[in-house]
RNA sequence: GGAGAAAUGGCAGAGUGGUCGAAUGCGGCGGUCUUGAAAACCGUUGUCCGUUCCGCGGACCGGGGGUUCGAAUCCCUCUUUCUCCGCCA
């Protein structure tokens, strides 16, 4: 969410900034900003009748000590037209703020100045790639096909018991998963972060603070009698975390990571994008959040995003870094870069990790401020989170590219966590 | 799930209808003293909104609503915490 005071100043740069992710803000801006000038006038306006009334109150008080039991009988009749008068204030101030949060909700984050134009994800633009394509046989299998081969996954037993796209992890591929999670958050506590472990069912408030709600709703899975959702990826708990909350700008920055599952509804999806772990209504995910301050959140992005580089090196995928275009950014995101590995039996690329910036917008939704050392003022903290990183899509890639006539070669860094070298 | 009690500033804790944005202690910050530090002493110390912005006005004592001329204080409701009972990994 973009503050008022920022609308107010910087309307014509939103409105061209913002053409950038295909959203024409001069209607909504408008619309704020009358909304806002009239907020204040009422406001004004009901201020200053509330300052009247407990003035007038004071003197009843006074006059009633004093047994000027006739004069005090006369101010409060007095009262009775202010009061009036504030009810109404106050009841059209709560409709003005009403639908000013309504229009507020949906104005998008600005875009950095260097997301490129474009609709969609083919627009795109790949900034580094990595690693090399392996050679595979000719009848090397996807990794659905492996997953049964081995019996490691069991993508029909995961249907019988809650529905597709919650496969069962069976044997090494338990075991895989399990040394996949540790590694990943092993190597997130090496680089600094603090490792948390949050609820995997969020309110509302943690909801609207990270920008899943509203309008969102439709990728979370809603616990209607409790009126929780179930969260989306661990950005949601973890960076909720620090709703409400004023720092200091000595305790920046602010490390977490986190191991969750992930729930997503993932409505619409369909055909071979959601074949095998291509895309699950369950998965695991290894999340860093950080929290920074302003000055220095890009230079933070750039640091989550060597930490993510290095973790897709290590287990030795052909990886690639795009910086998304205007088109395929969140909502919420001013930058966003994504890293994909090849999964080379499926021939495809995979998306395994979102690494993004946030500047202010959630930190204003969230109330996340902090004051800079002896100064008075709260201004808005940074935040950025990424994946490091998401395991599916991952594990798709390790078993094509790791296939071979005996099995499936574990990568030499996850092997002190497998405790095999081999899945056969 | 049932019965009872409670929720106040960073923390502890007073305050039961006006003089309370809130005593006091701790913590934090600034100063005096000191070679430096500690101790002691003095001062200071919440957030948000509006504004004609050295000033002034308004809101906030878990959330929402109500009673009253006036609410931290009374009432209703929700949430959370604690105690007892029940259930349970």
């Amino acid at each position: 969410m973009l503050t008022l005071r920022f609308i107010q100043e910087n309307r014509d740069f939103i409105i061209e900034r913002l053409k950038i992710k295909n959203f024409d803000a001069t209607k909504i801006t408008g619309q704020i900003l009358a909304l806002d000038k009239e907020r204040r006038s009422t406001q004004a306006a009901m201020d200053d009748h509330k300052a009247e009334l407990n003035k007038l109150s004071k003197e009843i008080g006074k006059l009633f000590k004093n047994g000027k039991v006739e004069e005090a009988t006369k101010v409060k009749e007095k009262n009775a037209q202010i009061k009036e008068n504030i009810k109404e204030q106050s009841e059209s101030l709560n409709k003005i703020e009403e639908q000013l949060n309504l229009l507020l909700v949906q104005l998008p984050n600005i875009p950095h100045e260097s997301v490129p134009p474009g609709k969609g994800e083919q627009d795109n633009v790949e900034i580094k790639s990595g690693g090399t394509k392996p050679e595979l046989a000719q009848d090397a299998l996807p990794h659905w096909d492996l997953a049964k081969k081995y019996d490691i996954i069991d993508f029909e037993l995961g249907n019988k018991i809650t529905g597709s796209g919650f496969p069962v992890y069976k044997g090494k591929g338990a075991k895989l998963q399990r040394a996949l999670i540790n590694y990943f958050l092993d190597k997130a506590i090496e680089a600094g972060y603090h490792e948390v472990l949050p609820p995997l069912m969020v309110n509302e408030d943690s909801g609207f603070g990270t920008g899943q709600l509203p309008d969102k709703e439709g990728q979370m899975y809603h616990v209607a009698l409790d009126n929780l959702y179930l969260i989306p990826t661990a950005e949601v708990p973890v960076t909720n975390i620090y709703r409400n909350k004023i720092l200091s700008a000595k305790d920046f920055p602010i490390r977490m990571t986190a191991y969750t599952p992930c729930f997503r509804r993932e409505a619409g999806s369909y055909g071979k994008d959601v074949r095998g772990l291509n895309r699950l209504h369950q998965f695991d995910k290894v999340e860093i959040v950080q929290i920074q301050h302003p000055d220095k959140s890009y230079e933070t992005l750039q640091e989550m995003l060597n930490h993510v580089e290095s973790l897709v090196k290590s287990l030795n995928l052909p990886y690639r870094i795009l910086k998304l275009c205007g088109g395929d950014i969140s909502f919420t995101s001013a930058l966003t870069y994504d890293f994909e590995v090849y999964s080379a039996a499926q021939q495809k690329w995979l998306e395994v990790s979102s690494v993004s910036n946030f500047e202010a917008f959630q930190a204003n939704r969230l109330k996340l401020r902090f004051k800079e050392e002896g100064e008075k003022k709260t201004k808005l903290a940074h935040t950025l989170n990424g994946s490091a990183l998401a395991l599916p899509r991952i594990l798709a890639a390790l078993l094509e590219n790791n296939q071979s006539a005996e099995g499936v070669v574990i990568p030499e860094v996850l092997r002190p966590y497998t405790g095999f070298d081999i899945i056969d």
